[in-house]
Formats: C-alpha cells, structure tokens, sequence
RNA sequence: CGGGGUGUGGCUCAGUUUGGCUAGAGCACCUGGUUUGGGACCAGGGGGUCGCAGGUUCGAAUCCUGUCACCCCGACCA
C-alpha cells in the first residue's frame, strides 16, 4: 500500500488546506477540545499525556544543569509590573487584570501573569546580598495568561502551559552563558526528543523580548514552509537588577547589580510536532515522547487463545517500560488500525490467528507503515529496536525537509519570488535598520526569524535597501 | 481591533429565500445477533422547548428588533 494513501475520510488533506488538517488532526488525535471559556483550550488526556512527557524530559535536563523548581503567584500587583518600562510597554495590552475580591474591589489592581519576570525579580531583590547567593537557577512549571485577539490550538491560547527559567548571576559573562546553554539544552531536546530539527540565532532588536538584553531563539520549519518560534533564551542583563534592585555585595565589599536571564517553552512544541511530523492519516510521534509507543491491535480476536496471546504480547512489552495498551474493542482491525494512526502510536503490533500458528506477530511502523514480521518470543527487543530506528529516521527525514526549503535571495526580487514561490526559510544579508525589516513585512508578510550563529556573508548589501550589509539572516513567514 | 462566516440531538449538516401537520438525515450512542488481516452488516431503541431575549402572526427554526457566543482571514503576540 502506497504509504500517504489517504485512509481517513475526516480528515483534510495537506495539500488542500493546512490549516483546516491542523485543526482535523487535532481533534482526531484527541489531543484537546475548544472550552466554554473563549479563546481557552482543554487538553484532552492524549495531549496533556506529551506535555506531560515533554514536562519530564525536559526537566530532567534542567536539573542537570543545577537548576531547581520553584513556584511563585499567578497573580502580580499592578505596581510590581510597572518597574520595568520596556517590560509593561509590551505586555499592558495584552494582560488580564482582577479588579475584585470577592464583593470589594481591590485597593491596587492585579494582573494575572503573563510572565514572571516581575515577581522573579522581587523574589531575588530579597534574597540577593552577597556574591555567595549567587547564582540562583530557578525554574518554573505553570500556565501564563496573555489576552490574545485570535488563538489557534497549542500555538495561540489565552492561557497556555509553559514553563519560565529565571536566573540571577554575578557576572554579564556568566549570565551570557547561561542564556546560550538554556538555549542549546532546548535545541538538543527538541532534535534528540522530539526529533526536530532547529535553526539556532540570535533576534533581531524588534523581535527580541520586552525588556531583555538580547534575545536567542529556536526556530522550526513546518511542513507548510511556515516558521514556528519554538523556544526562547534572553539575557536581560542588568536593566531589570536595576529597576528592581536587585544588588549583592562582591568579594572586594563592592556593591554590584546582577545579570539576569530567563528562557522558555511552551505547548506551542505539540503543535509543531504536529506540523513537522503529521500527515494525512494524523499525527505521527516520535517514540520518546508518545503517550502511548505500541498498540496491540488483536485480529479476530473473538477466536480461542488470540486475546490471550495479544495480552501476553502487551505483559512483555511493559515488561520491558514500553509505553503499550491493547485495542481490543469490537471494532473492525481496519478500524483501530486508522484510529491508532490518526493518534501517532509510533508502533502498532497485530497479532491473528495466522500468525499465532505460525508463531509470530506484524510491527507495522507509523512513519513508513513498514511491516516487519517477528517471533513472538522477541518482540520486545524488536519493538525497541524499530523505535530508536524511527525515532533517527524521523530526524532525519525533518532535516531533509528543512534543508531543502532554505534558499538563498541576493536582492529584492529574488526575495519577493522566495516568500512568494519557495516556502521555508530565505537566507538574505541585512543592513541592521528597523525599517528594512518593517518594509519587507509590509510587502511580503516575511519577518526577519534570526540572526543565525553560523554568520557568513552571501552578499555585501541589504537585500532590501541596497546599503552595506551587516548580518545574514533568516527570513520567513511565521505563526 | 478590522473583514467574513456560523449558531438546529454528542458531532457534521439539511430545512430559513416563499411562515403551516408530529423538526429531518448521516455519523456517534444503547440492546441483541452475525462479523473481524485497512474505518463490517442486520434488526430494534434513546436523545432536540432550533444560541438567548423581546416582537409580528390564528400559527415562527423560518419574518422583524436586540443581544450573546464561537470559527476563519488579516493586524498584535509564544
């Protein structure tokens, strides 16, 4: 069978209308449903089951870089979030305020976080004195708030689960550091977890974060050629230390202010695996985060001993920690077959009366819909042999599909033709004004995605004003 | 916030133009039976004050006024 024969009649096919295959995939995949509450989403437990995943895998690279989990309020006084004036400038329009407590309205409104960086900061201008408090590497798992005029599920919601690095340090070096590392720990947990490839760089001044620094970033390509922003790292340097006083005595009894940075993912990751790995049968995930790895689907199984022998399969299976369940409903096999697609099992196992005479079992890979046909006395070291294969294969096949949508454009026209005909990134040099940035947003739609740290130099003008170039950057559309 | 669209069983929708009997279909659900290697079939069954509030009328899902909600496309943002 031809392996993107289009098998489920729900939904939409890709090339007909992405947006709406996103949408049919999502809800297909049971991965979340609209709420009551505009512009909220639930997570249904197939979704909330990969953050959960991402949520501990992620962690633990955290913690191996010294960093400890902490919790702070979801809500934050209104004068709290005024210190930093770049800092309200950018998210006043965007934040929800509680005004009432109960019948009596509040002395000083509150706003309900749309980051944290206000309340990290109070924390650290408290428990910050000497150098030896130094560095502090918080982190922390919560859901933040911003009042969105449009959302789209996992990649625009009112209120979205992430979570937010905070930290302080004594040296600019240091907090230099930190950023880049936070950044690489994303970029290598998205390729080796979630088996997405990134472009690694730097923001340009109107893309970076309100109040930072600078601002690093991870950028994905979808399969539709579209940009997704899938990660971020700024260093704040010391301009919050100073509006919020954040000071430490160093070893010469000098008063000093700290660097500061924070980092940050959110559910925004499920939706670019979606649209890096899905297809039109559904979602496709790579092993290590899927909720669920294998799912034994049992022919026939109203026939004496296939049940049996499908349930021995899944004992041995989670004998093994491999993530397995058995569909043994009354639904027809080519039913739970396009269901356990639509849902990304990375693997499924079938297992018939045929096949128990002969001794053995079918692995069908998502990806491929390869078939290998295996013993059952060795499926479990079959079934995690075919998942470390997939799981490379489906980075792979990602970085193929990002290569080959990144082109060159040596001035304006071949730009303009890039955002018009080549969906992916375009590599341009850029003179370093604001203006030629907003310009070729107003004529194309594309923004400026990064400057990436590999620079090189393709051309020596801006593609967009002709002035000396000074950065090759990566341009796009974007979500 | 601009432009467009939609609200009718759990879901997708028909019916609204031209008001008229008991508001329909497919899917899903429940019961029983036959099935099972790529979304099986038969029989029976349950479920809707047509988004909400007024109004017109002998009579409103259908006409009028108001209102609310959501979706899509832009601008803003993770």
């Amino acid at each position: 069978m031809a392996k993107d024969k289009k098998l489920v009649e729900e939904i939409t096919s890709m090339e007909e209308d992405f947006t709406k295959w996103y949408t049919d995939v999502v809800k297909k995949a049971e991965l979340m449903d609209y709420s009551s509450v505009k512009g909220c989403m639930i997570f249904k437990p197939n979704g909330y089951a990969i953050w959960e995943n991402i949520q501990r895998l992620l962690d633990e690279r955290f913690k191996e870089t010294g960093v400890q989990n902490v919790y702070l309020p979801m809500f934050i006084p209104e004068s709290l979030l005024q210190k930093e004036k770049d800092h309200v400038e950018g998210f006043a329009p965007e934040v929800a305020w509680v005004t009432h407590g109960g019948m009596e309205k509040l002395q000083e409104r509150l706003c309900v976080r749309p980051t944290s960086e206000t309340l990290f900061c109070d924390l650290y201008s408290n428990i910050v004195q000497s150098y030896r408090d130094l560095p502090k590497l918080y982190n922390q798992w919560c859901s933040v708030v911003r009042w969105e005029k449009t959302t789209r599920p996992f990649l625009r919601s009112s209120e979205f689960l992430w979570q937010e690095g905070h930290t302080a340090h004594a040296t600019e070096e240091e907090a230099e550091e930190r950023t880049i590392r936070m950044l690489n720990v994303y970029a290598d947990f998205c390729e080796q977890v979630l088996a997405i490839p990134m472009v690694k760089g730097k923001k340009t001044d109107k893309e970076k974060f309100a109040g930072a620094k600078s601002t690093y970033t991870i950028e994905a390509l979808m399969h539709d050629g579209k940009a997704l922003q899938s990660g971020t790292s700024h260093n704040f340097g010391d301009g919050f230390a100073k509006a919020f006083g954040i000071q430490y005595t160093d070893k010469e009894n000098k008063l000093q202010y700290v660097h500061q940075t924070s980092w940050g993912v959110s559910t925004r990751l499920i939706g670019a695996l979606i649209m890096v790995h899905g297809d039109d049968s559904g979602l496709c995930l790579p092993p290590l985060v899927a909720p669920v790895q294998v799912t034994v689907i049992p022919i026939q199984q109203a026939k004496d001993g296939v049940l049996d022998k499908a349930n021995e399969i899944v004992d041995s299976l989670k004998a093994e920690k491999i993530r397995t369940n058995i569909d043994d409903s009354d639904k027809s096999p080519g039913w739970k077959f396009s269901e356990a697609e639509m849902r990304g099992v990375p693997l499924r196992v079938e297992i018939g009366p045929k096949d128990i005479e002969a001794g053995n079992c079918v692995i069908v890979r998502r990806d491929t819909r390869e078939k290998t046909i295996c013993p059952i006395s060795d499926v479990a070291s079959k079934v995690k042999e075919l998942m470390g294969i997939m799981q490379s294969d489906m980075l792979a096949k990602a970085k193929a599909h990002l290569e080959s949508h990144i082109s060159d454009a040596h001035n304006y026209e071949e730009f303009k033709d890039a955002v018009e005909n080549k969906p992916g990134f375009i590599r341009a040099m850029w003179c370093g004004d604001e203006e030629c940035e907003l310009k070729i947003k107003e004529d194309t739609t594309a923004t400026s995605r990064c400057m990436p740290f590999e620079q090189e130099s393709i051309d020596d003008k801006c593609v967009c004003c002709g002035k000396p170039a000074k950065k090759l950057v990566f341009w796009g559309k974007a979500y």
